[in-house]
DNA sequence: GCCAACGTTGGC
DNA sequence: GCCAACGTTGGC
């Protein structure tokens, strides 16, 4: 009998990265448009990396620690959850003994370039925008640097005029 | 560079 | 299991 793929609604999430490590420009560049988002180590996005994330599920690509920081353009999951690499390399910096090939400790995911705002979208200006009010991002303290985004809000970011190419 | 917020570590 | 100390994140 023919089965149905396992299917589920698409999902969108947040992701952080500091352009000075790693840009939206570097993704678009990458080899393939196409990262490996590895070195996570916190254990509630491990859980998001390992669990929740699914190819086809849409990112917001979000610079960190940048002037100024704010959404930087989209990318889409290209593979699901697999154990972090980096974990297992004695020298990376991202190196974690406890995490062994038999029970790994650490998830990544791959990353795929889908386009860069034309502008970035500064946090500044996301607080300002009520259909948005909601995101995680914008909450004090919130250091999550994989994060869950609602389908009403990803729409909201999608209609904003930042992503238009400059006439 | 400052510092608030948060997560982790380790002594007890 | 508590909690102080410490390290990290990340906006400003």
């Amino acid at each position: 009998m023919r089965r149905e793929m396992a299917s589920r609604p698409r999902r969108y999430w947040l992701m952080k990265s500091e352009p000075d490590v790693f840009s939206i420009d570097d993704l678009r560049r990458a080899p393939g448009r196409t990262t490996c988002w590895d070195g996570v180590r916190n254990y509630q996005a491990r859980n998001f990396l390992r669990d929740q994330l699914a190819v086809g599920d849409g990112v917001l690509y979000y610079h960190s620690s940048a002037e100024p920081s704010g959404i930087a353009g989209e990318a889409v999951v290209a593979r699901a959850g697999y154990p972090d690499p980096t974990a297992f390399d004695p020298h990376d910096v991202h190196y974690d003994p406890k995490s062994i090939r038999s029970r790994p400790t650490w998830y990544a995911v791959d990353v795929k370039f889908v386009r860069a705002c034309a502008g970035i979208i500064p946090l500044a200006r996301l607080r300002r925008l009520p259909a948005v009010r909601s995101m995680l991002v914008l909450k004090r303290g919130m250091r999550l640097s994989v994060q869950p985004v609602t389908e009403a809000e990803w729409r909201a970011i999608m209609t904003l005029p930042e992503w238009a190419p400059p006439e």
